[in-house]
DNA sequence: CTCATGTGACAAGGGTGCTTGACATCCCGG
DNA sequence: CCGGGATGTCAAGCACCCTTGTCACATGAG
């Protein structure tokens, strides 16, 4: 699962810790999905995409499957 | 987050088996969808919406949040 | 009745998502 | 030089996702 939470973040000229904010998650967990140590939760997916103003579709693509 | 999985996989006349094969998870899985016990990861809800033909968001609905 | 199918639920275990706390590095401002 | 924001990463801990295995119950076919 890629994802554009980076350069959606960085076009906002948010930290990962304000984002983090936004969200209601710490800062470790915005830079962990940005690094890709994990996948988050489909309720955290779609406080994402609320966030953002996309859909999860558009935030996230399936590498292979 | 409330789902559609139940109604989809019920017009399709499918057992929760069934569903389980094609999206590669166990039955158990399906059944703990369905009745709400969790909420599948976003790699499952990826496999889902693809199974369906549907987009995420036309399969689980925030309650609230 | 007997058997198969479908569903609901539980337990134990492994892997993942998320937390707080900490340490290190880099870059920029003073 | 020194301090602070921003990022990357690790460890320990808790909760959740998903597994296999099992038991129970209902229904319909033979």
């Amino acid at each position: 699962m890629r994802n554009e939470i980076r350069r959606l973040r960085e076009e906002r000229n948010l930290s990962q810790a304000a984002l983090g904010t936004e969200l209601g998650v710490s800062r470790q967990t915005v830079n962990s999905l940005e690094t890709g140590r994990y996948d988050p939760s489909l309720p955290l997916a779609f406080a994402l995409a609320r966030f953002f103003g996309l859909t999860i579709e558009e935030i996230f693509h399936a590498d292979d499957a």
